[in-house]
DNA sequence: CGCGGCGTTGATCTCTGTCAATACTTGTGG
DNA sequence: CCACAAGTATTGACAGAGATCAACGCCGCG
């Protein structure tokens, strides 16, 4: 755990916020574990007993049904914690998590979070800034699959992975095309379409490189008529 | 706030398993409210001072895009609480809820509950936990939507409000279809035509009352092939 | 060089949305 | 008490989005 990790750290929407000497009491000598693509974090419905910081890498969270479709509710980057929820209801993770990308991690145990909390209530309060930050997350995405076309939700995905606020870019897809498109409540088969409908509005693939021609475009592609593709 | 109100209060997952003083200490004097079919209760993008407890009736929570689409994302009935983690989140509130039936809320003031908070710890573990509890919620709704068919979707909805585990029971839809349709991601056409394919399998509708001949028949049809329809 | 995973493309099918017409229910006012 | 209007649910015909099935191309790797 490098000073660049503690950065990352500080970063996150539930270790931002504390003071310092919090944070260190919380993180203290917890471990730092590496991880292949692949590699299975838990699975849903074990027992809960610790949460993740994404130091480096992508994790996927998703639902498996009894007969083995998967329904990706989350991947989440460096920067991002994980599962903080599951601790407190039940103590079950209600999905299941895998590496999706060589990765680091931070795994912070449950135990002494929760000791920490009795100590710090204002620690507690960061818990349920993060929570709330994650409910807004699923929020937002169960708005997305409702309401937006595959196109549209593809133009959403790809902005929120553009580095500037106006202009173009050109963007590196974090990982696999399938995941992306199950992440996107779509089939593989779905996003190549739906990116080939984004064509016209600015935007050229070249395997896993994108690049944006104009970020407003595809703003204003969102925003049109819902469902509806262009025209009126 | 009578003595049955206070059985439902104890009855959420937030307020229930917490010592009786400290729920006292919380909701001590906070006001009931009535409110008629319709009303606003707040909306999107609101700032939050305050969470709800339902005593009675239902109310509904949404998102709505800049050109007026609604999404529903959760319908609240008596027992439960709403817009819990709203408080923590840059406190605005990031759906908008209306009241769709009439109904009696507890509303609860967002200062005194960080105070308690900070006084009693254990109180942010209670408030952690229904977090989680919505969570969950949310998650199980996007696997729905991601991976279950319309008909299956209404099985599912209609085996929540079954009071019974086995054999059959006759159910009062709590609320009107097209928010039913909506809640679950779909037109209330569709809803009609899915409703009719539960037909063969034993669910008949008249009006708002919905016969379910044998539970476990729909259980069933809820597993069945994802998104396939019977047979095969 | 050949194999396997991943992505694309094409043809076709199915589900759900859309648009429109029709009951049915409820509430209002004469 | 009835006529009428408005809201709600159902039904039909049709169209379109996305899924499915299958074939193919591409690239990395042994």
């Amino acid at each position: 755990m490098d000073p660049t990790d503690w950065q990352i750290v500080r970063s996150t929407p539930l270790f931002g916020t504390m003071p310092q000497e919090v944070a260190v009491s919380v993180i203290g000598n917890q471990t730092v574990t590496v991880h292949r693509k692949g590699e299975m974090l838990f699975q849903q419905g074990e027992s809960a007993n610790s949460f993740f910081v994404v130091l480096d890498g992508w994790v996927k969270l998703y639902r498996v049904t009894p007969d083995g479709a998967e329904a990706v509710v989350g991947v989440f980057r460096r920067g991002e914690t994980f599962a903080e929820g599951a601790m407190f209801i039940g103590g079950r993770y209600p999905v299941s998590a895998e590496v999706v990308t060589s990765s680091r991690l931070l795994r912070i145990d449950g135990q002494t979070l929760r000791r920490r909390i009795r100590e710090q209530p204002d620690l507690a309060l960061s818990m349920l800034a993060s929570s709330s930050y994650h409910l807004k997350a699923l929020v937002e995405q169960i708005e997305h699959i409702k309401l937006l076309s595959a196109p549209q939700r593809i133009a959403d995905f790809l902005l929120r992975l553009c580095p500037v606020r106006e202009g173009g870019c050109t963007i590196e897809l974090p990982y696999e095309k399938a995941l992306i498109a199950n992440r996107l409540g779509m089939k593989p088969e779905s996003l190549s379409r739906a990116l080939g409908k984004l064509r016209p509005l600015g935007v050229s693939v070249d395997r896993e490189n994108v690049t944006i021609v104009d970020i407003a475009l595809l703003k204003q592609f969102i925003e049109s008529t819902e469902r509806g593709d262009e025209g009126f």
